[in-house]
Formats: structure tokens, sequence, C-alpha cells
DNA sequence: TCTGGGGTCCTAGGACCC
DNA sequence: TCTGGGGTCCTAGGACCC
């Protein structure tokens, strides 16, 4: 029998959780982000399939998607809903003879061992369906950068096999953005040494890449354009590095007192987590982004690891002091690193 | 008129030590 | 007056992903 990685990816997840609960927004535009409110300062979560007919899509400003979409129906993210409903999906994925490894709220790798993955695949979409009612593609590959991207062309509600054989007719003349781990950054970089497409990634000579990119990222991209990804699945829960929390503020905020209570109320907050946690935090992290949108983070060391809130925030005090300039505040954030 | 919140991993530079 | 070469740890920032 031969090993195979499936990817499986809910449709259109936090809004067809919305409408599974609202049968009557059924074929409406659903818009879940922030707190429901387009205008308000936040972006779009999920847009459903009709919204995105408008043009709206994850991290398009909730203000920019009313303009867009103005008959759409906003809702805000309820994550406590969503983390049942994945809890329940995942359940359903843990049934079958697999190696399960979960990737967020609406997302998983399986590890089968199989002649037939797309029966498999079909028995999970048909299982999936069943359980909840929602919708899913699922991904097949050698690996799993292969399923996770079959993934993507496969959607909606699909089953796509993308393998060594058709990686380059597949993806050979897509962007280099196609790739999962190049992001918009990386493709300029890239396309400014004169590499566009994923088949010219594939072709070109790691060590040129590594003096630009770096000795890790520059050989790595050359191997995921030739769609090679040795990681193994695994099904070990995951253990967090860090917990952290950060708002944006509806007007920024000017008063610098102000700033040093909502750090301290931020954490007390992280540290009542990190409490909960039962590891010691080791060192924290406080994060800036002023008016007009760039981010500045100072962090420190804790000086023994510690559970303790008045630790944690005399902590995230002294790191605070690092910042000189005073100028109008847009988010602030606290985050608390685990030891290793 | 804008641009969330939760994370992870890698890089680069400076400190420090031998 | 001149002053190498590693290794490791810490910190800030960048990039990416869901």
């Amino acid at each position: 029998m031969a090993h195979w990685v499936l990817h499986v990816d809910l449709d259109q997840f936090l809004a067809a959780v919305e409408v599974l609960r609202h049968p009557e927004l059924r074929g409406r535009p659903v818009v879940v982000g922030g707190d429901g409110d387009p205008t308000k300062r936040g972006v779009v979560s999920t847009a459903s399939y009709e919204a995105r007919a408008y043009g709206v899509h994850s991290g398009l400003p909730l203000r920019t998607a009313a303009r867009r979409c103005p008959d759409a129906v906003f809702l805000p993210v309820d994550a406590k809903v969503y983390k049942t409903v994945s809890a329940q999906v995942m359940a359903t994925l843990r049934e079958f003879d697999a190696v399960v490894e979960v990737l967020g709220w609406d997302e998983a790798f399986l590890a089968v061992d199989t002649d037939d993955p797309e029966r498999i695949a079909r028995e999970i979409r048909d299982r999936v369906r069943a359980a909840t009612g929602l919708d899913c593609t699922v991904g097949i590959g050698q690996n799993k950068l292969q399923a996770k991207l079959a993934t993507g062309l496969g959607k909606p509600a699909g089953v796509f096999r993308l393998t060594h054989q058709n990686w380059f007719d597949v993806l050979g003349d897509r962007p280099t953005d196609a790739l999962w781990g190049v992001g918009p950054k990386t493709a300029k970089r890239l396309k400014d040494m004169g590499i566009a497409t994923v088949g010219r990634l594939a072709a070109a000579d790691p060590r040129a890449l590594a003096e630009r990119l770096g000795p890790t990222i520059g050989p790595w991209l050359v191997r995921l354009a030739q769609g090679q990804d040795h990681s193994p699945v695994h099904g070990r829960p995951h253990v967090p590095r860090s917990r952290g929390r950060e708002t944006t503020y509806q007007h920024d905020l000017r008063d610098w007192e102000q700033v040093r209570r909502e750090v301290s109320r931020l954490a007390r907050r992280v540290a009542r987590e990190v409490a909960a946690e039962r590891r010691p935090a080791v060192r924290v992290v406080v994060k800036v982004r002023y008016a007009p949108f760039f981010t500045r983070t100072h962090g420190r060391a804790l000086e023994a690891p510690t559970t303790e809130a008045s630790a944690i925030e005399a902590a995230a005090f002294a790191a605070l002091d690092r910042f000189t300039e005073r100028r109008p505040v847009r988010l602030l954030g606290v985050r608390a690193e685990f030891a290793s």
C-alpha cells in the first residue's frame, strides 16, 4: 500500500457555521469579522461565496467590504461556537485509520496508507457533512505541501490529487506566491531576481538564493518549488510557545498614562492565561503600533520563570519604558513566551 | 478611508566569552 | 600600536499563515 497525505479544509468555515445556525442566511452574502459592525476598525475573517462575488475576501477592511457589498449580512466572530464545531470535525477525522495533525479551526492533515486515496477523501467529505452539515475540500498529495496546495485546486467541496507527476503541469506557470510559504514580499524579491514562476524557481541555483535570501530559506524555496517536502504528519497535541493578547483601539490613544493602564490590563489578562496553562513564562514582549501603522516591539526577560501576574506586569512595564516615541497609538499587545 | 488577532519560524546584529 | 576567529545567547524585526 502506498503512503498518502490528505489535507482537509472546510469551505468558508466561519460563514458556513453562521448559515448553519441561521438557515435564513443561506444564499445571501455573509461576512464574518471583527465585532460585526462594518463602521468600526476590523477586517473580514471569512466571506461566504456569495460575498466573494463582490470582491469581499479575508483580510479586507470591514469598511471596504461594506462599500463593495452593502447588502451583505455582517456578523461578529464567535470563537466559542467555531471551536465547538471544529472539535466535532476533528473528532470525525480521528475516526479514520490515520495520523491526524490539526492546523487550526478548519484544517487538518491526515497520513494514510491506501491504494485508493480518492475513496478515503470522498468518505471524509461525506462523514464530515453527515456529522456537522459542513462542506469540505480534500487535497491528496505525496507530502503535506502537495496535499495543501491540492486543496486550493479542489474547492469548493471537491477532491484534487497533486503529485510529482502533475506538479509542473499544474503549477509550473503559476506565480511563486502560489506556494505555501511564499508571500507577497518574497514573491517580489524573487521577481526582482528574474524568477516569477514556480517553474523558474524550481530550476534556480540554491546557492544564489542562499546568498540573497538566507542560508535556510533560499535553498528551501527551491525545494518548495520542486514539490519536495519531508516534514512528517504528526499527531502530537500542539504545545504553545507563547501566549498573547492585543487590541486595536477604535480611537488612537494619545495619553501615555492611558497606554500604561492598557498595558497593565493586557499583561494581567495574559498572566491569567499563563497561570491557567500551568507553564511559567520566561519573557514578556510589548508591541506598539503607532497611528501611521508601523509597529515596534520591545521585550524583557523575566528574572526567573514565573506565572505571577505582578512579575509579568512589571516586565511589561519595563518593556514599555523602552518605547520613547510619544506618538498616538493604534494597537497595544502583550505576549508571554514559555521556556522552549 | 484604509489595514484584526492569534500565532510560528528565521535572520541579523551586538554582547560576551574563550 | 594593533587588535583574530569562533561559538552562543539575547533581542528586534520581518515574513508568513490561519
